[in-house]
DNA sequence: AGAGGTACCTGGCAGC
DNA sequence: TGCTGCCAGGTACCTC
């Protein structure tokens, strides 16, 4: 489910609700995620204080003065904020109670997500330390992508859907941005142009920006912390819009498997 | 080093 | 109505 866009929204809907509250306990109901939840994060989490809410690529930051619980979506997962007890149903696998009653419930049908507790440095953890930088930074530019495109003969789209080129770029907004760019998703990473890339960069920023803005994409069952959907999907310009006219120049939207993975383009404005 | 495939899971939907 | 097959927003890990 989330990708970039979907977890900065996440980020910022907990953020007011859990930042500076000390965690009361822990409520494990389903421990086996993509790893399986140790028991010990009970005893961890209980009595601390979440100093600060964060984002680094699709992972949540929850910090403490002990150390970080790192939060993973995975494909189906998302957060609410309850403010009132409920029930859980059998895909809310687990609560983080704060210690004025608001509760933090993960919810997520498919367990690809993951919730993993480290001490020490963040930026060292087998998770993080290899990751590439943030889309939306200085650090990301036109020029990081021809310089680490050099020689590689992977389709573009892989290409910016590999997390040690760059984070966050996930399977709608691989192919939203593409799409802005011009450039045909199974185009040959090595054979697009310095000129291109810098066209494909700012594409990146301005896709993920808008949907940012927006608060994400609902296709299916992406909720935000209070349970609304996001907006960005009426943007889409041709991310599940097969034999729909392109925006551009009417021309029917195509669709192909690139890399396992649904892609979809303008066989006329992308090459 | 890079490319490609597999695995982990459940739910929704189309087609029969 | 019920079955089967396919598809879904991610990514670590394996082999070649």
């Amino acid at each position: 489910m989330p990708e970039l866009p979907e977890v900065e929204t996440i980020c910022r809907g907990i953020a007011p609700h859990i930042s500076g509250k000390t965690i009361q306990h822990f409520v494990l109901r389903q421990p086996r995620l993509r790893w399986p939840i140790e028991k010990r994060l009970e005893h961890e989490l209980q009595g601390q204080t979440i100093v600060n809410v964060s984002r680094r690529a699709k992972y949540v930051l929850l910090k403490t003065s002990a150390g970080t619980l790192i939060l993973h979506m995975g494909m189906s997962g998302s957060l609410r904020i309850l403010t009132s007890k409920k029930a859980a149903n059998k895909h809310e696998h687990w609560d983080l109670v704060m210690n004025d009653g608001t509760c933090m419930r993960y919810h997520d049908p498919r367990r690809f997500g993951a919730a993993v507790w480290h001490e020490g440095d963040i930026n060292q953890h087998r998770l993080l330390r290899e990751l590439g930088p943030e889309p939306l930074s200085d650090d990301f530019d036109g020029e990081w992508l021809y310089r680490h495109s050099r020689g590689r003969t992977t389709a573009i789209k892989n290409f910016i859907m590999n997390s040690h080129i760059v984070v966050g770029v996930g399977n709608i907004y691989a192919s939203e941005a593409l799409f802005t760019a011009g450039i045909h998703p199974a185009r040959q990473s090595k054979r697009i142009s310095a000129e291109r890339y810098a066209r494909l960069a700012v594409a990146i920023k301005q896709v993920l920006k808008q949907a940012i803005y927006q608060g994400g994409t609902t296709l299916r069952d992406f909720q935000r912390e209070d349970g609304r959907p996001g907006y960005f999907a009426q943007s889409l310009n041709v991310y599940g819009r097969r034999n729909e006219p392109c925006p551009t120049c009417g021309t029917p939207v195509a669709s192909r498997i690139i890399g396992q993975r649904s892609s979809f383009y303008c066989p006329d404005c992308q090459h």
